[in-house]
DNA sequence: AATGAATGAGATTTCATTCAT
DNA sequence: CATGAATGAAATCTCATTCAT
């Protein structure tokens, strides 16, 4: 007979997820303390570091929550009928989460997530993956379109996937820097580009 | 009739700031000690406090230091003879520079720079501004050539403007991740994305 | 329900200003360190950081200790039956105090508390009130003497309680440098300014 | 041939002194630190150690001088034609100096050496003899007067002078703590105390 | 299981003093 | 002699983590 339920240590786990996630984004991973998450999340020391060994693994379990959410994301994304229905969820995804106020938390966390996976190696795995299983599906998905003639074959599957992800990334510190950042311009150039990788001639580009 | 020279002291303050990078590109903002940085650089505490008078300065001036890098960069790329070689050049030194072993730990630090950003005044302050600037040269290039009818008109300069430096800025963190990150497929998406601008749906080509 | 008494935490305080007040005497404020007060206490930095927030926060926490005997100490001089014997209690207990040697540590941390008031709002603030509240009693004792007609009229109160109160300060300070100040002579000397303001010019004896 | 003359020397020693007190007053010996001392005497840091070895050393002087004039002070009123004089001459310049702002430094000054002299014996030398001195001084004067007959001889002359003194120190911290402290009704007190003592019944103290 | 007081290594910063120029 | 940049020992305080209750 287990003392306490799976289910509960798991919603145990989520509120101190959530608490930590609400200290990080107001301090910063260093300038908040084991000491504000335990008031934030209304716990004891004791009962965090029951479920969490150490403060570096409450900002490995963020990460890897993370990777879990972004790894769904684009399985429902992939589940729509059409190559370009699918890109356009993923689009719309993206863009309309970037100033979502709701999602504020979240980003300022992924931000400094980047910062710390440099100097720790769980971390840096995670990111990684959280790159990587989103641009492999994006690619294989361009190259699907590219192997039904619906795209230029000449055009670099995965540099696109990459470019598009990256522009992703480089989004979400834009909407850190600037509170209002108008998401529909965003949703037009995005479109040209891939209107632009529909176009076989544009595969080979001129020297601009 | 200073003591030493102006030149001096600058001179030692960028010894400091370059061993403050090598620290901070090893181990982060947090877990660089001052005590690393004055191994690193070779001089006391004492040295290092009379020219900054925090470790928190030290990452300002860092921070400041990038900005001017990156808008005289900018301001050299705009002495080019046409807005297509303007925009070439810029193309070319951020994409280069993202495998550029040299920059490596510049790049490292930039990344910390933005988590840091969150919760600094000051570093916000810069962060915000070593975007702004070259966000709006780049604006206004694409605006100029956009009004030289080269490009088409009912393409959002600001978003476009905005959408590659976004992608800039992912890439460095895709650099991070994958250590020979190829630079020519990317070279190649760029100039897509600026064809497709310059191709609108009236099909006018673009100046090649 | 808290898990250790208030009772519990106030001894460990006390402790804690009695190691300080050891080191404080020995080494005075500035030079004895707060890793001298973690010896000399016994505990760790951190148990002693829960309790109070700075090196300056004990200081101010001996002085308001200090405070509070000294008002004890009148209120307790007070309950005699006569004024008389309220003075007589005032006088014993601060001549007395002089060269006992359990309370050389006290005397020296008082001088120091002096000097530190100069630079230290809070201190400032305590050091008035320690010395008007005294101050005031004496006074009222002396008028309400006044009022009987065992004093004479015309002997300012409020100056004399001043004056005899400098005296004792006064002597605080001789018995530092002189370790084996006379006692009984100051007590006479004591008497002989009293017996003076009961006698005014007019030569109406006082109470005997 | 000296390479600079004598007299320069001290006024040069003179100015540093000024300068100290000036920081010492403002922020205590201890937060005073010699960066401000070096900005206060618009001297540099080496200029002032080629006249004082250390920090110490500069309270020293200060202490040293303090003791002279305290010795002259003594010396002057001791010329006076009879011994009532002498005490009035004694009596007003302690108390009038009291509430003299142009000795308000000095004040704050003296307090603070009765604080450290307990930690450096060199300043504790000091301030005995500056003690001493003037006790010994006032306590022949005293003695002087019973002899000519005019003062109870049972009087403790010894003790008198230490009572006094003890007042004027004591006084010396009320000015602190009360910027007005009115002089003139603590003139009165002196005298009355003085007064008590000239009558030889006075000297058979009884039970207050 | 839960609690939160205690631990103590280690971080940043200061500042009296020196000495090359 | 004067200067003031450099030194580096040492001080205060923090905070992730533990463990007796």
């Amino acid at each position: 007979m287990p003392k306490v339920s799976q289910q509960y240590l798991q919603a145990r786990s989520s509120e101190i997820l959530d608490a930590a996630v609400v200290c990080f984004a107001r301090s910063g991973f260093h300038k908040a303390t084991m000491r504000d998450i335990v008031r934030e999340s209304g716990l004891s020391a004791g009962a965090i570091y029951n479920l969490f060994s150490s403060k570096q693994e409450i900002i490995a379990a963020i990460a890897a929550r993370r990777h879990d959410e972004e790894r769904r994301l684009f399985e429902e994304a992939l589940k729509q009928a059409t190559v370009a229905k699918s890109l356009k969820a993923i689009r719309d995804h993206f863009l309309s989460e970037l100033n979502s106020p709701k999602q504020r938390l979240r980003r300022r966390v992924t931000v400094q997530l980047w910062a710390e996976a440099q100097h720790d190696s769980t971390l840096q795995k995670v990111a990684r993956d959280t790159f990587a299983k989103p641009h492999k599906l994006l690619r294989d998905l361009l190259t699907d379109w590219q192997h039904r003639g619906e795209i230029a074959r000449q055009m670099d599957a995965d540099a696109m996937a990459r470019f598009l992800i990256a522009a992703f990334h480089g989004l979400v510190l834009q909407s850190e820097w600037d509170e209002r950042l108008a998401i529909k311009p965003l949703l037009d150039i995005f479109d040209v580009l891939l209107v632009a990788a529909t176009r076989p001639e544009s595969g080979q580009p001129s020297d601009p």
